[in-house]
DNA sequence: CCGGATGTTCACCT
DNA sequence: GAGGTGAACATCCG
């Protein structure tokens, strides 16, 4: 589920309430879930810290701290995986859950803190692909799919023979794009997601860009990376919703790619 | 039972 | 070394 989309949802979140809230305990019931090292042990300077800031890259959310002077505290970085979401006092960030049925859902609670007021945020992930780290590196990311300029991008892409989705998909490149953006901006942009990412002319790299922004925006307000124009398609007999020739399915850059053979080029 | 799933990492290859 | 590919990770669903 989470994408660029859905991790600035949990950012405006985490922003809108999770902010300067004194933090009173640690939830961390699966180790395994601590990255680079982490441990619950180094997570205890968070007692009596609180959350100052929450920033976002790609798909990694950074949350600032700052001790009880006030002084700033190491950064709280958080990776979502393909089923994580964040919750502040039971509230999630997104609508929609895969999950969302039967059981309960606390099961999947893998990381969380809890506030002095008793309410608490919380770490919710089926697949257990996400983590938590300590100070994680920004420098390890591409500059981020929201804002990205037309002249980072172009530099993101040229000399490349990669697949152009895989380029877009290269975090280190673009940061945020994942499998269901990646295919809705190459079919919006009518650009085959196996074309050499460095060879696009000046005109397609900037129709890339555009429809990066478009496809971004777009899908912000109807509300997630799953609500593309390709996605009911995305099956075995989809068709082009803008031409309704049959789509092709490929895997390109390793994912499952669904793309238009008779418009993208 | 099997294949696939909105992500990242690591071993291995050219 | 740069750059790219595919499997593995863990769990659930159709």
């Amino acid at each position: 589920m989470p994408e660029l989309i859905e991790v600035e949802a949990y950012r405006a979140l985490a922003e809108r309430a999770a902010l300067d809230r004194p933090i009173t305990g640690v939830e961390a019931p699966d180790p395994w879930y601590l990255k680079a090292g982490l441990t619950v042990d180094a997570l205890s300077f968070l007692i009596g810290s609180r959350f100052s800031a929450a920033n976002r890259r790609g798909k990694l959310l950074s949350l600032e701290t700052v001790g009880r002077d006030g002084s700033p505290g190491p950064v709280l970085g958080l990776r979502f995986g393909m089923s994580g979401r964040l919750l502040v006092d039971g509230t999630p960030g997104v609508a929609s859950l895969r999950y969302a049925s039967n059981e309960p859902l606390e099961r999947y609670d893998r990381f969380g803190v809890t506030f002095a007021d008793g309410g608490h945020l919380r770490m919710r992930d089926p697949r257990r692909l996400g983590g938590v780290q300590l100070d994680p590196s920004e420098a390890a990311l591409g500059h981020d799919a929201a804002s990205i300029t037309l002249g980072q991008l172009s530099r993101a892409l040229v000399g490349s023979r990669a697949p152009l989705k895989a380029r877009l998909m290269d975090q280190a490149r673009v940061a945020g794009v994942g499998n269901l953006i990646a295919d809705e901006v190459l079919w919006r942009a009518g650009l085959s997601p196996a074309r050499a990412a460095g060879g696009l002319t000046p005109a397609e790299v900037r129709r890339l860009h555009r429809h990066l922004r478009g496809a971004l925006h777009e899908m912000t307000s109807r509300g997630g990376s799953h609500t593309g124009d390709l996605m009911d398609q995305r099956r075995p007999g989809g068709v082009c919703p803008r031409d309704g020739q049959p789509l092709r399915r490929d895997t390109v850059g390793g994912r499952t790619t669904w793309w238009c053979p008779a418009h993208q080029r």
